[in-house]
DNA sequence: TTCCCTCGTCGAAGCGCTTCGACATCACGT
DNA sequence: ACGTGATGTCGAAGCGCTTCGACGAGGGAA
């Protein structure tokens, strides 16, 4: 193996030197540094991280936590990962994988034996059983998600809230009067990770600004269950023209209902929902949505680490604008 | 921080008997043993990865490359990367991420600068650009696939010809006579990943060997190709009624396909396929399939890992065998 | 009894890197 | 001319851990 010293001798210097060279703390003569560079190049010289890690007390490598839990869109939570691993790479630091399963003894783990500089944990609930550990650790961290108190913490996630209120807004510009949002099963908005809430109130506050009708409507997140909720609001609300759906399962079964229903979609009834770009564009109607942005979060929550471990301090919240795509589910009032 | 030597005071020995105790390469009396269990417990000591990895040449880190290419069933790497996670955690490593955008450099780096003590590679293609690398590095690696020389490397992946004889014994077994092979995309058999032309060989030899007719099917990965498919078949071979399927998005299009131009499965064709049991399951008709045991492959790659690292040698080829699990598309033939 | 081996422990020497303080040099303002 | 502050480099001291050789004590074989 090849180290510094045997560098520092091939480019005549001294190995101090030449991790100054390396490293750009201290300035170094364009001269030397150009000798130093050849000579790695042509020794093939790679620093040892172990080493590096052990002197520097900095190892470069960032710690992502990915939940396991049922009812977690896979894809999004690989988009987001393979979107941190490219942005830490662009800094200069590596991932380590680490799963829910490790719990809160995997992350004191990976922070106290100075494995990772940092941490990006993933799937936030509202009173995660981590946060006061991630509060007490003497390592920056960045959350996916916004707990009930985010205190202290910085978090990242899509402003959940206003794309409740962008749906809206899209189906009161085609005229609609009377909406319903067809939202996440009930136990969603009991537990869990508060993003639905958001939802909710958002629907809720842009409607009541814009003199809408509406109304909220849990899901399970079966295709029984949105044909039920479709038959239910047919019944109910007979004059409904537009619908918001924040529940990713049911988004193509509910349609396939109102159309069973005799409800053409979007001759009689404009659907709109909130969900992977993905999935919106491959149902049988291509969805107008709001995406989640798993790959923004991900390069997001990088930087805001980068920000972090620089020394800097980053804002608590950062809320990501939402993004409407029109396609094809939703059109002018009838 | 609190170091080893803290430990060792506290526990009234030397720095190098904590150590012992704690790798136990050397005998330590159950006495000692316990009074340093009850320091390192009280003190809350943990070793400090770096100065461990520099001492020892282990950092206990596996890097796992996980491919990006399109086509990649994504639930299927995300099931894998868990289950190497988990297990790697069993024999206390760690998992660090990298994507295959890196590429070659991104695994010298990793190998060189001593990051991780060995490799995960998914996705090898048969004439993969990595393989000369993995070769030369002096840290072991495990594949995932086979690539068309595996001289020297250790590979593991499902018996995809197994599977393809698999799901044709259980077609003939059922009294089957003229059966089909709906494949991949056709560049899918040209360069890539191999395991496709093996599913072929495994389906004629099978079909060959039970005195079955048969035929294979090259098939794009959209609803319109499968359909063209279904057409050609019921047109070119009006006796059929079986069908292998080894071309995931394609599972469910074929089978509606079938059902519109008249037939009905199970009724009038058995269709089986060689897919992740989570795409089966949940098809309309669930499917007789064989699965892609990614937890298995996940597991099987770190163990033989694990073998590597403690210095004994690993089968070149690993290859799992099929289980075939029986839905509701197959039956007798009518 | 002597020799040798195993058991249990210690001290010291690194592992390969960063960083701190020191020092020499040079250019500048005064 | 002289102090002053940047600039460029070096040597040495660690970072916290593992590991090697050494050594005393005890037990069996000869």
């Amino acid at each position: 193996m090849v180290k510094i010293t045997d560098v520092a001798r091939h480019a005549g210097v001294s190995p101090s030197t030449v991790s100054y060279a390396l490293s750009g703390k201290r300035p170094i003569s364009e001269e030397t540094r150009q000798r130093i560079e050849d000579s790695i190049r042509e020794l093939g010289y790679r620093p040892h991280a172990g080493a590096r890690a052990l002197a520097s007390s900095r190892s470069n490598v960032l710690a992502l936590v990915v939940p396991l839990r049922a009812g977690i869109h896979v894809p999004v939570v690989m988009q987001f990962a393979v979107s941190v691993v490219t942005t830490a790479r662009r800094h200069d630091h590596d991932v380590l994988l680490l799963t829910q399963e490790e719990g809160e003894d995997g992350l004191r783990r990976v922070a106290d034996t100075a494995l990772v500089d940092a941490l990006i944990v993933m799937d936030v609930q509202l009173h995660d059983r981590r946060l006061p550990l991630l509060r007490a650790l003497d390592r920056p961290s960045v959350l996916i998600g916004f707990p009930a108190e985010p205190d202290g913490l910085t978090c990242i996630d899509l402003d959940f809230q206003a794309a409740g209120e962008v749906c809206v807004e899209h189906l009161a510009g085609l005229g609609h009067r009377v909406i319903a949002l067809v939202g996440s099963p009930p136990e969603v908005y009991v537990r869990e990770t508060g993003f639905a809430q958001r939802v909710v109130r958002g629907f809720t506050a842009a409607a009541d600004r814009h003199g809408l009708s509406s109304s909220v409507h849990p899901c399970e997140a079966e295709p029984a269950a949105a044909r039920q909720v479709a038959e239910q609001l047919l019944r109910e609300r007979p004059a409904l023209t537009g619908v918001v759906v924040h529940n990713e399962p049911v988004v193509e079964p509910l349609i396939d209902a109102f159309e069973q229903l005799g409800l053409r979609v979007p001759g009689d009834l404009s659907v709109t929902a909130i969900c992977p770009d993905e999935l919106a564009a491959r149902v049988r109607v291509p969805v107008t949505s709001v995406a989640i942005p798993s790959a923004e979060v991900g390069t997001g929550a990088v930087e805001l680490l980068m920000k972090k471990l620089g020394g800097a301090s980053a804002p608590e919240a950062t809320l990501l604008p939402p993004r409407l795509t029109v396609r094809e589910s939703t059109g002018r009032r009838p």
